[in-house]
DNA sequence: CATAGGATCTGTAGCCACTTCAGGTTCAAG
DNA sequence: CTTGAACCTGAAGTGGCTACAGATCCTATG
């Protein structure tokens, strides 16, 4: 009975454990017009139901796949009227992919430069003054670009 | 002339375009005590020299490197008394080597789902109804954690 | 039915690492 | 000497929250 009752009139630190998603942030959420304002109660408080549950549900996995908000914003407003939506939707995740590779690709690059500055000095005091030092003082020293 | 002239008293505008670093931050870089204040002209404008250039220069890598501006103030310090460094340099570059490998496994489980929704729906109008907006309503869905 | 204390409210400021802007001053070429 | 590009300061904006202060509300217990 709880849970059902719960679902129908939720205050904000209910629909924030459902969703794990924190109280201020579903407040930032609604400030940036995200989350549609909730009715309130007498005293002023916000009361959500089963749709706000959906949408922020929504909000969270788009944005734990890093979709930014307004990304995620086109995206509602695709979803709010369906239909012809698909087309636009793909091509927005597919934008997103495609920058998500690259951020890949550019960390790998500063993966490999990173093992071979730390390589080039394994942190004993009398060896060297300093390997990692110098390598990022000059970047000729660059097996790779970045 | 013309290049050894600059190198002694180069205004901000050169420091820039010797290092790639915009004007503005390097006046942030300043602000934030990155990189020494300059001598000043007679009109109060900044005149930096060849140390100025080496620094920013090594700051500017850093970054390149993703290197967070804490820790390059860090390296900074360790580099202005050299000798005992190396250990510190070492786990600065170590840690941030971490951080960094921890970032790419966490894009590629993002990669793997973006992929998988995208495929999902290849952006016919008829086909969907739409798949890549029900994949990110309902987590359930998903192959990957994240 | 009173009260205690947890949950919620608003509004503001802070975080990182810059970027942008407004409104002024200085410098160097012609 | 004039023009216009470069420079100056200080404040505000960016994204996506997080954290706080000080007030109000809600509900479980005595």
């Amino acid at each position: 009975m709880d849970a059902k009752n719960l679902a129908r009139v939720m205050p904000i630190g209910s629909l924030s454990d459902r969703t794990g998603v924190k109280v201020e942030t579903i407040r930032y959420y609604e400030q940036v017009g995200l989350l549609p304002q909730p009715e309130r109660s007498d005293g002023n408080q916000r009361r959500y139901g089963r749709a706000h549950v959906e949408r922020l549900a929504f909000i969270k996995h788009a944005r734990d796949l890093g979709f930014p908000i307004d990304g995620i914003r086109a995206l509602l407003r695709l979803s709010d009227k369906p239909g012809m939506a698909c087309d636009e939707a793909h091509a927005i995740s597919v934008a997103h992919l495609d920058e998500v590779r690259h951020k890949i690709a550019r960390l790998r690059s500063l993966e490999k430069e990173l093992e071979r500055i730390a390589a080039a000095c394994s942190g004993g005091v009398t060896a060297c003054d300093c390997a990692i030092i110098e390598a990022l003082a000059d970047h000729a020293h660059c097996r790779h670009e970045h």
